[in-house]
DNA sequence: ATCACTTTTTGCCAAATGGCAAACGGTTTC
DNA sequence: GAAACCGTTTGCCATTTGGCAAAAAGTGAT
C-alpha cells in the first residue's frame, strides 16, 4: 500500500488526511497467471496498481493470433484515463501471477473529487505513460527483429526470463521462431 | 490566425481580450520545402501552429540514413511539451513549403502567465496528440510492409502524393524500393 | 528542346523472416 | 516412472524484404 503511495507522491504532494482518504478505499486483489484484469468488450471495473508481477495488453486480430501490444509492469497504474465507463478495446492479462492494489470507479471517483490537485497528479501520470510507450513502441518500426530484441531486453529488462517468449515476440511484431533464433545467436 | 483561435477553442473557450493577447504576439512564418524549423541540438526558437503544408520529424542513424519519425499535419501545433528551453534531439523539416503561425518562447509563456486555464487546454493538446502518434505508430510494429502502407494512408490521406515517397518509406521502415513495389501491386 | 538534377521504378541477387511441423526439454499429474 | 502438457528450439523451404545499381520518369532552369 506503501508503495501506492509512494508512487502517486512523485507525482505531487498528499497530506496525511488525503493518505487516509485513500487507504480506506483500497482493495487488493490477486491474479493468478493468464487471468484478465479487463477484457475486450467489459468497460474496466476497477482501477488497479500493480504491486507485484508483469501485465500485458493484448487482442486477436483477424487470424484468431493473439497479439501483445504492451507490457505493464510494477508500480504501473492500470486505468482507462478520461473513459472510465467505456469498454476496453482489448484484453488486459496477467502474464505472471499477480498482487494489485485497487479501487473501485466509483471510490476512484470520490478520491478525485474529493483531493485537490489529484486530477494535474493523474494528468503528470496519463502523460509520462504516454512518452514512456510511445518512446518504446516506436523505434521498434524502423529496426530489424535482432534489434528490436536488443531494445526490448533494455526497455523491459526485468522481463526478459520472466514471460514466455510468444508473447515477446508479438510484442516485437516477429515469430516466435524467429525470436527463438535470435535469442540463440546473441550470446 | 483565426485557424489558431479556432483550433485552440475546441480544448477550451477564450474570451476577446484572450484572444486579442494571443493575436499581438502571433508572427506569420514562412518556410520552403527542405528548411528546418528546428534543428537536433538546438531548443526550439519558437512555438508553431502549422497553417499549411506538412513537417516531418526526422533524425540520422549512424549508418547516416535519414529517417522521418513522424508528420505533422496542417492544424498542429509544433513545440516541446514541457521543456522550452531544452535542445530537441531530432531535426524538424519543411516536408513541403509551409506557412505557420508562431510565437517567440517569451510571448508564449506569458500567454501561458496570463490566461487562466491555458495550460490546462495546453493538457489537453499534448494528450491527443500523443495518444495519436501512439495510435498510428503502434500498430505498424505488427504489420508487414504492406498493409503498414494501407495504414499509413488511412492515418494520413492528404499526405500520400504530396511528399516524397522515401519520407514515407522510412516513417514505415521499409526501403524505397519495397515501398515503390508495394505501390505498383496496390493499385 | 535540352540539360542537369532529383525522385521513382526496375532488375538482379542476397539476406532476413515467416510458415509449418517435428523434436526437444521441462513440469505437472497420476 | 510414464504420460500428458506446455513452451521452446530446430529443420526445411517459401516468401518477403533489403542492397545496390542502372534505367526511367519527372521537374525546373536556361
Amino acid at each position: 500500500m506503501e508503495r501506492f503511495v509512494d508512487y502517486v507522491m512523485q507525482f505531487g504532494n498528499l497530506n496525511k488526511h488525503q493518505i487516509n482518504l485513500i487507504q480506506s478505499k483500497a482493495t487488493e486483489v490477486n491474479l493468478r497467471k493468464d487471468e484478465y484484469f479487463a477484457e475486450a468488450g467489459k468497460p474496466l471495473k476497477r482501477i488497479g496498481f500493480v504491486v507485484e508481477g508483469v501485465f500485458r495488453i493484448c487482442y486477436y486480430n483477424n487470424k484468431g493470433e493473439d497479439i501483445t501490444r504492451y507490457f505493464i509492469e510494477e508500480n504501473h497504474l492500470i486505468f482507462n484515463p478520461h473513459h472510465p465507463d467505456e469498454p476496453f478495446t482489448e484484453y488486459i492479462q496477467a502474464a505472471t501471477d499477480c498482487r494489485l492494489i485497487t479501487f473501485a470507479n466509483r471510490d476512484w471517483k470520490e478520491i478525485s473529487d474529493t483531493i485537490v490537485g489529484w486530477d494535474a497528479i493523474l494528468q503528470k501520470i496519463i502523460q509520462k505513460g504516454l512518452t514512456q510507450k510511445l518512446q518504446r513502441r516506436s523505434p521498434l518500426v524502423e529496426h530489424d527483429a535482432k534489434t528490436r530484441y536488443l531494445k526490448f531486453m533494455e526497455n523491459f529488462p526485468t522481463l526478459v526470463n520472466r514471460i514466455p517468449l510468444s508473447y515477446i515476440a508479438s510484442y516485437l511484431g516477429i515469430t516466435q521462431s524467429s525470436l527463438s533464433r535470435i535469442r540463440k545467436n546473441i550470446r
